[in-house]
DNA sequence: CCCGTGATTTAT
DNA sequence: TAAATCACGGGG
């Protein structure tokens, strides 16, 4: 059972929160990949000086923060990676989710296979460039929405949602230069989980 | 610790 | 047009 749109149009916090747990799948060349997400940052929009939209700025790359909760917002960085993030809150309110990291659960072989440089299961998605990799994501996926795509989405977590008292809220990584928004505890992650970057 | 790598953004 | 930046990852 996929998430539907109303899962994704709140605010970037709360869907933060609620995508942990929820198993991302990817399906390329015929092969199903998934993995369950264990670490997420949420990205504020126009206030929020490490957002891409900070300040409304709107430019090519970001255009896709704006088509409303449920798309993906795919960018490219540092000349070879990319990250994939889940919009949230309503069409023309540019916030977002950064999946960090999840564990896989589907497709592990052909993981490995794209990402030669992980030794260990748990080097597989362990970052946002490196699940992207992992899953065969890049700037085709950007603008996907995820409510309808046949080649990216989300599933709903079977069984209880993960409980408050197991998810750990840290300052976001890589925001330094983010002034007084570097240290608010944006990142959530699965208390204990190996799969977690920087762990 | 340092470096790759190049699109994107920002300043001139 | 040019320069600086970068929501990262891998290797020492």
């Amino acid at each position: 059972m996929r998430l539907g749109r109303r899962f994704y149009t709140r605010d970037s916090i709360a869907v933060a929160r609620a995508l942990l747990g929820q198993t991302l799948v990817r399906l390329v060349d015929d092969q199903r990949l998934a993995g369950v997400i264990v670490e997420t940052e949420a990205y504020l929009g126009a206030i929020d000086k490490a957002a891409h939209t900070f300040n409304g700025r709107r430019t090519a790359r970001n255009a896709s923060m704006w088509l409303g909760g449920g798309h993906a917002y795919v960018y490219f960085t540092y000349g070879m990676h990319y990250c994939m993030n889940v919009v949230a809150g309503k069409a023309e309110e540019p916030v977002a989710v950064l999946l960090r990291a999840i564990e896989p659960t589907e497709g592990l072989d052909f993981m490995r296979q794209r990402r030669k440089a992980a030794k260990r299961n748990a080097d597989l998605c362990s970052g946002p460039a490196k699940l992207c990799q992992a899953l065969g994501i890049d700037r085709q996926n950007d603008g996907t929405d995820l409510v309808a795509s046949e080649s990216l989405f989300i599933e709903k977590r079977r069984g209880p949602a993960i409980a408050p008292a197991d998810i750990v809220a840290s300052p976001r990584v890589g925001v330094a230069y983010a002034e007084e928004w570097a240290a608010k505890p944006l990142r959530f992650y699965i208390a204990n989980n190996l799969h977690v970057s920087k762990h």
